[in-house]
DNA sequence: TGCATTTCTAGAGTTATTCTAATTTAGCCT
DNA sequence: AGGCTAAATTAGAATAACTCTAGAAATGCA
């Protein structure tokens, strides 16, 4: 299956090498998307971004782990700045059940196994699944994505 | 002057059962999961069953048309009863964005379209998407259902 | 027809999210 | 460095979409 991103390149802080100033890369970034790297953004861009690992995040875990972390931001930046990152292609937001919405920080093409048992999202690369035959979008309309959720249950 | 005594006549499940023979399905479907077929369920049922289209309703846009049909329903049964059906297997849940819930009367193996300007669902039959591998489930789970979601913008 | 049980309902409560308006901060310009 | 202005942050109020509660009504059974 193929579903055209023109995203901007994932922002890593794992791109930083250990003694280049820290965070320079994260400012560059928002600068380049016209948000003023500000301590608040800056504190959240590294609680998601760094380590590497792919996340998904509701706003009230990433406030919960930004004030573990000593990082005093309030829910309403964290909403704010969730949503501004999505805009500026950093994050990807998802709607999967139960009224809460998640971003994840893996912005590349791929899917999702959702657990019915805990709700937990597990990425799956797109290049695991294989969609063979897709209807056309109606007249005057295109595909922007195709998005594959794969519910597990027990046994 | 006369008056006219006209008693409102009692109203009789039986003669529903009988002559109403939309709803003769869903209300053995009803009894079978041990739901008296009540007043204010069958004018839901036949609200969301009758006319034959498959529909994507949410509790508000429900309780409004049953108002305007004058059925007097509060919008806590149109919860509850959307959440009775569902789990009888008349409605399948589906949660696709912006912290709404959707019923879908269609039951059958489908997927969507998913209009990114106005959020409309539309049904995709599932003979039109072919999926020609998946991942497995990881160890000591199984796959329940694969949800394909696909999103349309303008051009 | 009486009675236990189920269902319905208004309104209160909850949760996730957005809005508002006052305060603080960032970036720029002397 | 100090001042200015737009952008950003914040607490708390507001909203939206449910969910719960508890009393009233309907239902089905004997
Ligand atoms: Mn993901
Ligand atoms: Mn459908
Ligand atoms: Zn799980
Ligand atoms: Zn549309």
């Amino acid at each position: 299956m193929t579903v055209m991103h023109t995203r901007p390149r994932a922002f890593s802080m794992m791109e930083n090498t250990m003694n280049e100033r820290p965070f320079a890369q994260a400012i560059n970034r928002l600068r380049e998307v016209d948000l003023r790297p500000t301590r608040q953004r800056l504190a959240l861009a590294k609680l998601l971004f760094e380590g590497g690992c792919d996340r998904h995040v509701t706003a009230e875990t990433l406030h919960e782990e930004a004030q573990r972390s000593g990082a005093r931001v309030s829910l309403a930046t964290v909403y704010n700045t969730l949503h501004q990152f999505t805009d500026a292609g950093l994050l990807r937001e998802i709607m999967v059940d139960s009224g809460k919405t998640y971003f994840d920080t893996n912005i590349h093409d791929h899917h999702h196994f959702l657990c019915e048992r805990s709700g937990e999202l597990t990425d799956i690369p797109a290049h695991m699944v294989t969609v063979a035959e897709l209807p056309q979008a109606p007249d005057g309309r295109r595909i922007s994505r195709v998005d594959i959720v794969i519910r597990i249950c027990d046994q």
